[in-house]
DNA sequence: AACAGAATGTGATAAAATAAACAAAATGAT
DNA sequence: ATCATTTTGTTTATTTTATCACATTCTGTT
């Protein structure tokens, strides 16, 4: 498979096609063009085949793509048959949530471990995932390679805990706290999950409709005037 | 306070800016440079003026911005001072989460009520807010005007339950679903979490980086021998 | 088997986003 | 009070991203 300099952008929209290939197996299609799959992702069909020509030639002249075939692509563009190795910091209400309702293996993850302080729940475990102590922590990185850790502490433990995690060799953080962790020599990759940006995006677009509305208003008001 | 079309990008940005600046303050700073800023933030100076300059001047020649000030103007943009009122639906695991533990009222929103279907939870008072019964949620949104709605439902009530928040006026919906709520013919203002499509981006990047790794180490095996 | 119709992959073009450059204006030290 | 320094807001240039257009190739029907 080729990988040469891949924007941002694309990469953020591969997902979105596993998932709408993935519905359009649920839905038994099992051939579709970059035309209907732009229909129903309000993309152009260009910029779907550019995307998909970044990776590969996957489609067919005059028929268009065959749905499990792209899907199997598109899996493993993205990595989900690595089988990567997940543990998980933090199992208060986000970290438990994860546990037991995300589906790592869903997409090729495997969460091998969950951490944390409080003595009420180490010692526990959750849907198969036991919960060890921090203190245990250290150890379990240097004894079982992990490939992601999956940070859900409170705000101030953020920062001490990716240290930590950087200093056993985790290189990859899915990070669940609203705590900028990019550090400026750190080579450590980060995906954010601020909760916060999201909803004041969305209080972005709520407050400029309501301004639209608000100036149509007024300008009817004066016409009537 | 100007607002023309505006990219996504620079919406995109402007939670992150509001996030440093009130770190800054925290820190007791009163006064910072686009290129400060820019330093901390991993953007150009110059980017940051022009997202800016899309709303109005709020820096000052041979100075910079003063930290509360700026603060404020993004907010403002933001929308955070409309005190928008919102509904939680689907007490399951992430929306438990979300009461407990999301400071709706820090990001200018107030959480007003929640609602499930499960009997257990009808009733309950989590976090000073009420569960109620979704049957009760059509007139509840007929007599309190909602500006969104949270929507952390299992995957198969997501379709009708978004039409029924559509047909009760309620035009912006916070998405914790993994599925693609946005439909062609309607006009209300999605804003996605998804989990699976942040995860799978990070699983490239990792995938990427072993990828290089391995294409470096094949390099020197060869050099070697 | 031939041919009209479809749909890809890609090179060219247009649009958008980012970065650089600079004039204007305020600061703060001498 | 003056002047070198700083830093903005904005214009211009550059780079990146998305769209268009089309030659090529496969499909499926007659």
């Amino acid at each position: 498979m080729k990988r040469l300099k891949v924007s941002n952008n694309v990469i953020r929209r591969l997902p979105r096609y596993l998932r709408k290939l993935d519905e359009l197996s649920a839905q038994g299609v099992s051939r579709v063009s970059s035309s209907e799959l732009g229909k129903q992702l309000g993309l152009t069909p260009s910029q779907i085949r550019q995307d998909f020509s970044c990776f590969g030639e996957f489609g067919q002249q005059g028929y268009g793509y065959h749905v499990p075939t792209l899907r199997a692509q598109v899996a493993a563009i993205l990595g989900m048959d690595r089988n990567y190795r997940a543990v998980l910091i933090g199992v208060g209400n986000i970290g438990h949530a994860l546990i037991d309702n995300f589906c790592f293996s869903d997409w090729g993850f495997q969460l091998t471990a969950a951490f944390d302080v409080k003595p009420e729940v180490v010692g526990t475990v959750f849907n198969k995932v036991p919960v060890l102590s921090v203190e245990e922590l250290p150890q379990y990185l240097d004894e079982h390679e992990t490939d992601i850790a999956v940070l859900a502490v409170p705000k101030d433990a953020a920062i001490p805990v990716t240290r930590l995690l950087t200093a056993h060799g985790v290189e990859a953080i899915w990070n669940f706290t609203n705590v900028e962790l990019t550090e400026p020599n750190s080579s450590v990759i980060v995906e954010n999950v601020h909760f916060s940006d999201s909803l004041l995006s969305l209080s972005y677009f709520v407050s400029e409709r309501q301004d639209e509305k608000a100036a149509r208003a007024a300008r009817e008001a004066r016409r009537e005037h």
